[in-house]
RNA sequence: CGGGGCGUGGCGCAGCCCGGUAGCGCGCCUGCUUUGGGAGCAGGAAGUCGCAGGUUCAAAUCCUGUCGCCCCGACCA
């Protein structure tokens, strides 16, 4: 490709809505540009990197056995009211609008569970045909409220999406193993992305599944946390990262239980503030629900419950904070001055709380604190655990300290079990000859965040620096003056050996400085750079840069195809992590 | 959805308080010179100042409303 009759328009200054780098250098590189909030045209440049990712996605998603289909982003709004999911989903559901027409029927799809649930009912009627693995590439569309950080969070996307169903969660062709090959896949392809990635396990949440993987990229620009220990021994991302207890150093409480007047203050600061103490001195009491009845949680002032553990440690499948009403009666005070003395409840305790002194919590008397609250002589813990969210510092379950990252989340594989499939009632005949519904995995990658998170990963001062993998052109050549018969000759030459010889080249020969063209090079971040110049041509070679290195080869002309060619692959290769 | 900021040629910005001729840099077009790290000179094209009302002799500027975009937070299959 020659540049002058290609489309790549560079920018000198940063844009200033785009505060993130991936986002600040895709525009100015000339790899995107926005259409609306949440919406990008791919310009030539982007596109093909964007293709390349798609290209080593289907690669691997085929080597691993899925079946590629082609699903439409317009659904019918019936198949979502049958999951529950319209009410679940909200805004975040597109809808074509009003009318009384089949517009207000249709929704665009932000996923595709119930379209491909739908597609599993209407064809697969026993579990011989099982195991099933469909994928697509496809467009995705979220009513996202914020969408933020250029093509991190956008409310287009392109997403690979792939489902499986089996009839049992177990044994050959069942979800744990197709799971499991799904889980390797995606290392191998985000591998071969050049990306540095880590894999953490992920709250499945209320749905029930045991398992749940998020694929992460630590960066800045990143929205979610990973979690890690210091010594590399663990990892997972925030809401399920666990810790260990603290160390007590066993000593007994030394105050009187006291009872004092707090009129109106509820929070912990507007407590701790007006007592002259510290959160981590209080006892936050919150109160929750599940299954009807109340369900107490007890953690350090300067700790948040973590509901996704709570839950666990009380062996039921999900909580919620319990109403006002519920509240008072159990307190007996307005809500705001719970406390676990004298508590009729069920009650955990975090770990850390077992371990507090002389603490300060509420009275269950509108108005009123306790302090030197100390346990066994003025309330009991029965039930205690690991509840509360981690923060930094805290150590992880190997002993290492741990420490927050920001980072991007490229790709979540999930077991769903039944969700969808119960729902739809989407069942298929079992070998007992009795019809059950599909046991379900599915497995998330958003192609354009594996883009941004490359760039987050790979930049510098001047701009981009692409895994050669994924770059749109492995190798630029600069021809610095194409009027010179004799560069421009041997820079065409050059360009159509590398073509031929599979390596994606593009031929710089605008009538620009060589400055101008450096700048620009080393902005888009194309890994390798042959400089044809007169200068160079005087000593009978061509120099060959690589972006990463910033080393320089100087070569004989008649070397530079098979050299690049070489470096190309070699370097593919080396990049794989 | 709460809080904050910003809408002025393709891009980055000034002008707005204190109403009166729309301006600068980059980019773009033409010509000449220049060609190993974002060239120089000369000439030129391009903006109903987001939109709608209002105040005024007069509005980019003041007032009201509205839309859009960005950031923080909430939310996030």
């Amino acid at each position: 490709m020659k540049w002058s009759e290609y489309f790549i328009p560079t920018t000198k200054e940063t844009p200033a809505d785009a505060t993130v780098p991936s986002h600040q250098l895709m525009i100015r590189a000339g790899l995107i540009r926005q259409v609306v909030a949440g919406a990008y045209t791919y310009l030539p440049l982007g596109y093909r990197s964007l293709r390349k990712v798609e290209s080593i996605v289907r690669e691997e998603m085929n080597a691993a056995g899925s079946i590629e289909v082609h699903m439409p982003a317009m659904h019918p709004i019936e198949w979502w009211e049958q999951t529950g999911r319209v009410a679940a989903m909200g805004d975040v559901l597109v809808r074509l609008g009003g009318g009384d027409d089949w517009r207000s029927r249709t929704v665009l799809g932000p996923t595709h569970e119930e379209v491909i649930t739908e597609l599993a009912r209407a064809y697969i009627n026993s579990y011989k045909q099982l195991p099933l693995n469909f994928y697509q590439i496809q467009t995705k569309f979220r009513g996202e409220a914020r969408p933020k950080s250029g093509v991190l969070r956008t409310r287009e996307f392109l997403m690979k999406d792939a489902y499986s169903f089996h009839m049992a969660k177990e044994g050959p062709g069942g979800l744990d193993e197709v799971y499991q090959r799904m889980y390797d896949a995606y290392s191998t392809l985000f591998s071969r992305c050049g990306l540095p990635y880590v894999v953490v396990e992920a709250e499945s949440g209320p749905i029930g599944g045991d398992a749940s993987h998020e694929f992460m990229v630590p960066t800045d620009a990143g929205e979610d946390y990973l979690v890690q220990s210091e010594d590399g021994t663990y990892a997972a991302n925030l809401e399920r990262a666990e810790v260990a207890g603290l160390e007590g150093d066993g000593q007994d409480g030394v105050a009187d239980l006291a009872e004092v007047a707090t009129p109106g203050l509820c929070t912990i600061d507007e407590v701790s503030g007006f007592l002259k103490c510290q959160p981590r001195d209080m006892i936050k009491t919150i109160i929750y629900e599940a299954d009807g009845e109340a369900l107490v949680a007890l953690v350090r002032g300067d700790h948040e419950v973590n509901e996704s553990k709570f839950a666990r440690a009380a062996g039921v499948g999900f909580v919620r904070p319990a109403e006002p009403p519920m509240i008072e009666k159990l307190t007996g005070a307005d809500v705001g001055f719970a406390g676990p003395v004298g508590l009729k409840a069920r009650i955990i305790a975090d770990q850390a709380v077992t371990l507090m002194r002389d603490a300060v919590t509420g009275a269950n008397k509108t108005d009123c604190h306790l302090t030197g609250v100390n346990v066994g002589r003025d309330y009991t813990i029965r039930e205690s655990g690991d509840i509360r969210m981690a923060v930094e510092g805290d150590r992880s379950p190997t002993g290492s300290p741990l420490v927050f990252k920001k980072c991007i989340e490229i790709g979540h594989v999930f077991k769903l079990g039944t969700k969808y499939s119960a729902a739809m009632e989407a069942e298929c005949l079992d070998k007992d000859g009795k019809p059950k519904p599909f046991i379900m995995g599915c497995y998330g990658i958003g192609l354009n965040r594996i883009m941004a998170a490359a760039i987050e990963a790979f930049h510098d001062e001047k701009g981009i620096s692409w895994p050669m993998a994924i770059a749109p052109y492995h190798v630029v050549i600069c021809a610095l003056d194409m009027r010179e018969a004799e560069v421009s000759s041997l820079a065409l030459k050059l360009h159509d050996e590398l073509e031929a010889a599979g390596v994606d080249v593009i031929l710089d020969d605008r009538d620009a400085r060589p400055g101008f063209k450096f700048k620009d090079a080393e902005l888009i971040g194309f890994p390798l750079r042959i400089t044809v110049g007169k200068r160079g041509l005087a000593d009978g070679i061509v120099e060959l840069l690589t972006r990463r290195s910033g080393e320089v080869q100087k070569l004989p002309p008649g070397e530079v195809s098979a050299t690049v060619a070489g470096l190309v692959q070699s370097t593919i290769a080396a990049e794989r992590t």
